[in-house]
DNA sequence: AGTTATGTATAAGAATCTTATGTATATTTG
DNA sequence: CAAATATACATAAGATTCTTATACATAACT
């Protein structure tokens, strides 16, 4: 998703907040969003988000809707009940992610 | 290195700001040390650290020195010139890293 | 007519990490 | 004193996540 290697691991998380934050978002969709929320900074490719919204879908994190839209498919993912819970630990995960790497990084400021 | 998964492709980093604050470790000193800040969030594996050392080393980012020390063998490594160079570079992509995440998490704020 | 944008999908390979195992010495604890 | 824990490095098999490439299809722009 990004030359820097940093970014593995947190695609799952940020697909969970962009739906809890929007209620429903197609594949295409997220890819735009993130890619303007983060200025061009962070690029999801299809080959990394569409394998990882299916296996969100079979953890029963996300639920899927299908829909035809000017002649083309689109599937709309929204989180399920479960997902909703998970969602809060994630973010709590995310936190708790930044702050270590803070610490760690700078270690003489207190955050 | 830890349940969370966000920590993937972070511990090239933090290896090499550990060695650029303290100027040479050892492989189990960086274990201890990471424990030690985290407060335990963060245990690296020696499965995947001993492997990150060496391939850094290959890659001319650190150098190795061993010493023998109450009969116990310890290498040590710090950072080569080109090390500390990049070293510069990856603490700008994990400070990026971080305020990208951080807009995508609490995209109301400002950072 | 050809390129770009929209939209989803998968497969091969790379990179990173977990888990398990192995070797060896020193120290602590029951 | 024997056993467990701590110190110290190493690798191999497998899991997971991502990149890169490819594929299909329609819409819009140039």
């Amino acid at each position: 998703m990004k030359n820097s290697q940093l970014y593995k691991g947190s695609l799952n998380t940020i697909i969970m907040k962009l739906l809890e934050e929007n209620g429903k978002m197609y594949g295409y969709e997220i890819t735009q969003k993130v890619k303007a929320i983060t200025q061009g900074e962070l690029n999801i490719t299809e080959g990394a988000l569409y394998p990882a919204l299916h296996k969100l879908e079979a953890e029963g994190i996300l639920d899927v809707e299908i829909e035809k839209v000017d002649n083309r498919m689109r599937k709309y993912y929204k989180l399920t009940e479960a997902g909703t819970k998970e969602t809060v630990n994630r973010l709590a995960e995310l936190e708790d992610f930044i702050r270590t790497m803070q610490s760690l990084v700078n270690p003489k400021l207190e955050f």
